[in-house]
DNA sequence: TCTGGGGTCCTAGGACCC
DNA sequence: TCTGGGGTCCTAGGACCC
């Protein structure tokens, strides 16, 4: 028997809300939500207890960055507009985001994992994917349980992941990626599932195809309104049809995913494409009549750019900025460079260069700044 | 109660070269 | 002087993800 291929996907629960909640614990249990500015710092009063703000009489444009199980039982999900989150939750404590902690953890909990299974796929801050193929007793079977000793696999690193970090996480293992990261939720938080493709019809099929990583907003849509709204309908569904409405690759992709077909390889290390920072104005501005605070704003970008380029030593040779509109509608602009560059002022006068070519009739509610096409330093 | 910030990848057209 | 085909680079936009 050739070894099974088990693919783990790890994802913390509600990541930045359990790292605050190690930080106060007096809010466990309470509906807390993580986001917006820094104007809603927790206040140390006379008597050593904290007072919190809450989500009552937010103003701003502010979103949901992530909520406790508490907040989500009002409706309050991430991506979510503050002012919205309040009318649902006013008593709701809200939280200022602090990156810093949050990689601190993160660090922690994938230091954690590599002592269990070294490899590892990095997808962000909050979840991994991790081969468990070659794990010391991965591929053992547990009386009659084929997929025992794979389970039990998954239980150590949950359980390494809260000693390390005293945070808790949900893994899928099946036998790859992409039904990995669907097994992951399915007993979230807190949870392990372990899938074989035999489990599909069961256990994915049912799903909305907007569960599937690849199938956003505006593909799900696509599909409800050819009548496909599980899994199991999109994997029965004909392929040639699928490719003649989403093209041959994405067709293709669609009707792969929903049968569970995926042999993607992990991906274990990998260089940075871009970086890039912008930021949303707590009111629009206009070219002209906002004009210093805009120029204060687009070097400001520019600079943070360059320090973080410099900081983790690469420069970059096309430099582009963003705008968004009052209206909400984006553009973008770049411009390659004979020479990658990571000082302030190059990219400062690249993004200026940029700027020319854009019609700034309509007021701005946002501006990046951005690198591409990085060498290493 | 409109919609953050940081990314990746894909597509598509035009320039330019062989 | 009516016109092929392939390859790469550049630019702009968009979908999607965390």
């Amino acid at each position: 028997m050739p070894p099974r291929r088990w693919i783990a996907h790890l994802d913390m629960d509600a990541f930045y809300a359990s790292c605050e909640l190690l930080r106060y614990p007096d809010l466990a249990g309470q509906a807390v939500v993580i986001g917006g500015g820094r104007r809603h710092q927790p206040v140390l009063q006379p008597d050593g207890t904290r007072r919190y703000a809450t989500l009552a009489g937010y103003a701003g444009r502010g979103v949901v960055t992530t909520a406790t199980y508490a907040a989500r039982d009002f409706g309050v999900h991430s991506g979510m507009g503050l002012m919205k989150a309040a009318a649902l939750a006013p008593q709701a404590v809200l939280l200022p985001v602090d990156f810093e902690q949050y990689r601190r953890y993160s660090r922690g909990f994938k230091a954690a994992v590599a002592e269990v299974a070294p490899l590892i796929e990095d997808r962000g801050i909050d979840e991994i994917y991790i081969d468990l193929s070659d794990v010391p007793g991965a591929q053992d079977s547990v009386g009659h349980d084929a997929a025992g000793g794979v389970r039990a696999v998954a239980q150590e690193i949950r359980n390494t992941v809260r000693r390390a970090t005293g945070l808790t996480c949900s893994i899928g293992v099946t036998p790859n990626k992409l039904l990995a990261k669907l097994a992951s939720e399915l007993d979230k938080p807190d949870g392990l599932t372990v899938l074989t493709h035999a489990d599909l019809p069961t256990r994915i099929w049912p799903l909305a195809v907007r569960k599937l990583n690849g199938i956003g907003p505006k593909a799900g849509a696509k599909l409800a309104a050819l009548g496909l709204n599980t899994i199991g309908q999109l994997a029965q569904c004909d392929a040639a049809l699928l490719r003649a409405h989403f093209g041959r690759a994405y067709g293709r992709w669609l009707h792969e995913a929903a049968n569970g077909i995926d042999d993607r390889p992990l991906v274990t290390h990998g260089e940075p494409v871009s970086m890039s920072r912008e930021t949303t104005f707590d009111r629009d501005l206009h070219a002209v009549r906002d004009r210093a605070e805009l120029t204060r704003i687009f070097t400001e970008l520019a600079s943070q750019v360059a320090t973080d380029l410099q900081r983790k030593g690469y420069a970059g040779r096309t430099i582009g900025i963003k705008l968004r509109f009052d209206d909400f509608k984006t553009v973008t602009r770049d411009l390659t460079l004979p020479q990658a560059v990571a000082d302030a002022a190059a990219i400062r006068q690249a993004a200026g260069q940029c700027l020319k070519r854009v019609d700034l009739s309509r007021r701005l509610r946002l501006l990046g700044v951005r690198a591409g096409g990085l060498v290493r330093l």
